[in-house]
DNA sequence: TATGAATGAGTATTCATTCAT
DNA sequence: GATGAATGAATACTCATTCAT
């Protein structure tokens, strides 16, 4: 549910892949996909020549043309299928922080740590997704579809613990929690901005403070 | 290497520009840099042509190459030249923040109403920077600077009520503060990601929950 | 060179196709040859591409070289397909205007009637297959084989009212006359030309004054 | 009237040539349309690179691009220019046989010596144009103009002779005499269809004959 | 024998930069 | 100084043909 790949095929933009399903076709097919992944990775953006990637990946560029009508389709093919596995592991992760919680503040920390690590992993292919994302509808469609699972698992989590919650309006606290939380992590790991963080600081406070900070804000009522 | 002050230099506002005094020259070097800054707007990335700022600006584009040595210096002085006007137009709005906060929750919504407000009408501007930035870094490094200027006077008006703050490391909770506030506002603006924002939400709860959450941070020791 | 019997003999149709004579084999030839045709009817020119022609008859590319040395082949074989079954019919339907002819007048209108029509019928294949004439010496000396049969038809028609010619010379009168019919027929249906005809005028009218023109030569010696 | 070039530019379809006035620009400009114009002739067809005309032309492949939109842009230009060219000399070689001409027998076969001359000179150049007019509808435009005029020219050259022509409908016919003796000399000059005429024949017979049904065709009413 | 995936040479087009006038 | 025409390297895309299965 939510994870299966027919979701992720049609939602995101549906460019229905000619995608071979064994054999010699299936591998050079990989050998494509992952090529463009690795170029994606290597340059932080997607500014390499489709002579790269049939050089990286050992396929012809008239293979590369046999399965997708441009090398946009062939970019937007690697981040849709990044995204499906980035919402397959948000699950896992998700699931093995809400077991590590038993009240709401080692809930927040122990979910907080686990998604800023997960980004942290994926920077490399994050960055020129987020890149892109902003000029590209069918990958800032992608996009947020992952963002959306996030969003959803991530409330469910917290709203186990909706009795501890003091805020007045606790969807709205929590909608809010998760939006700032993502933005500070991507922020912070440079995503769609500067390679470099913007400013020093420190990786482990970074997600202690953020962890902090939201649970003070659901702990706490604002006084008004 | 990386970190030789010549960088440093040159990227904090130094690059010896051609820059002529008075007059025609004077003038048309005006023309070039905001038919540049522009179309920066307009098209909300840097891929315009040096054919489109002569047109647009009625310049030629043999006096864009007398000013500048080549298309990326024309548009790294137009951000260097919006940085330096964000940094005085900062410094008068939390001026403004400090006059309206007589507590630290106060201060914080001042603060934070004129943060966010700046950065949503300088969005247009704002966008092209960051994703610039991300790969340019003499752009990165301009960017930095008005980051930085923006962080201290933020950190000198929190600090005036360091009395009230109970987090048990004032100095790293307002840094934190600080950053987190701003990778919130500047995500939800859609800066160096999607063009739309990830989630819809609402421009104003956001303010308003994020003050309450800086502030609580600031008010509330974490127990441990 | 250029006057080697193998040329003339390739060309008047009998390149030795691998053509298989029953079953499965014939039906997928057929399916090859007929899909062709239909493109070079429908696109008006041989600008389809192999997988056009793999598409529309259900052969695959493969097959196609199976039977083919060339794409060029497969038109080729196509077009002396066409010129063939021209030739058949030019028979019969000069033999049908042979009848109604009584007189040298009356001969030249039915023969311009059978012929203009035969032409315009077969526009659609007759405009790709002069366009492609003018490259291709074998598609190039098929037609001439086509047009030659028609001439000695023609001839050979006409001639029965030799009596009745008062042109000095009848046999080049003749040959002339049935030259210049062709000719114009075939650049009023836009045949290698323009596809809309250069001027408007009116197809009946032309072949009207056509006849009338071409009996007004044979009938009247030039004073000279 | 009927030849100034402000018709052919504007009416054939209206590319609004980037044309320099003067200078090195002229000279290259010149150099470019003479480079395609050659290899037009050359070839026989379309079908050269832009690198060949930047080559011969000794002019880059971006001067061409600063010109024209495309390379069709830069072809249709020649083809333009060409036509406004022959426009200029049919006037004058029109002229040239109305003098001649003192009877309509003899300013018939003047007329066609000099039409079929025109057109045999200019082959080389007329044969890719008008291949490509049947697929291009700016060249079509442009080439229908040039066959408009020659038709009213010739027009008006006949019908000084009105008196003698015993044909019913003496307009109908000197247009049916024009529309055949252009299709005439076409197609046997290899225009549009095979570049070999597709009989041998005698050109000399054919103006000669072609002159004679001409002028039978208007000297005798058909008799019905 | 049939299939259709893989190959890769060939080409129009863009645009920062140079330089003659 | 100022102009804008000229340069040409760089790159996405097409399609006839080959060949592994």
């Amino acid at each position: 549910m939510g994870a299966e790949p027919s979701v992720g095929d049609e939602a995101a933009g549906g460019t229905a892949l000619r995608e071979p399903q064994q054999g010699r076709s299936r591998a050079s097919f990989e050998r494509m996909l992952s090529a463009a992944a690795a170029l994606l990775r290597e340059r932080g953006s997607d500014d390499f020549t489709l002579l790269d990637v049939s050089k990286k990946g050992k396929v012809s560029i008239g293979s590369i043309y046999h399965r997708f009508d441009s090398k946009d389709e062939l970019i937007q093919a690697v981040h849709r299928r990044f995204i499906e596995q980035m919402i397959e592991r948000q699950g896992v992760l998700i699931g093995k922080a809400v077991r590590q919680g038993d009240r709401l503040e080692t809930l927040m920390h122990a979910l907080i740590e686990e998604i800023a690590e997960l980004l942290r992993q994926e920077g490399a292919m994050l960055r020129p997704l987020m890149r892109r994302a902003s000029a590209d509808p069918v990958v800032g469609a992608a996009g947020r579809l992952g963002y959306i699972d996030m969003h959803d698992r991530l409330t469910a989590a917290i709203m186990a613990f909706r009795s501890e919650i003091r805020h007045p309006d606790p969807d709205r606290a929590v909608a809010s929690v998760i939006r700032i939380m993502y933005a500070a992590i991507a922020r912070f790991l440079g995503f769609g901005a500067t390679e470099t963080p913007l400013d020093p600081g420190n990786w482990a406070d970074l997600k202690e403070d953020l962890s902090d900070m939201c649970t003070a804000f659901l702990l706490h009522a604002p006084k008004r």
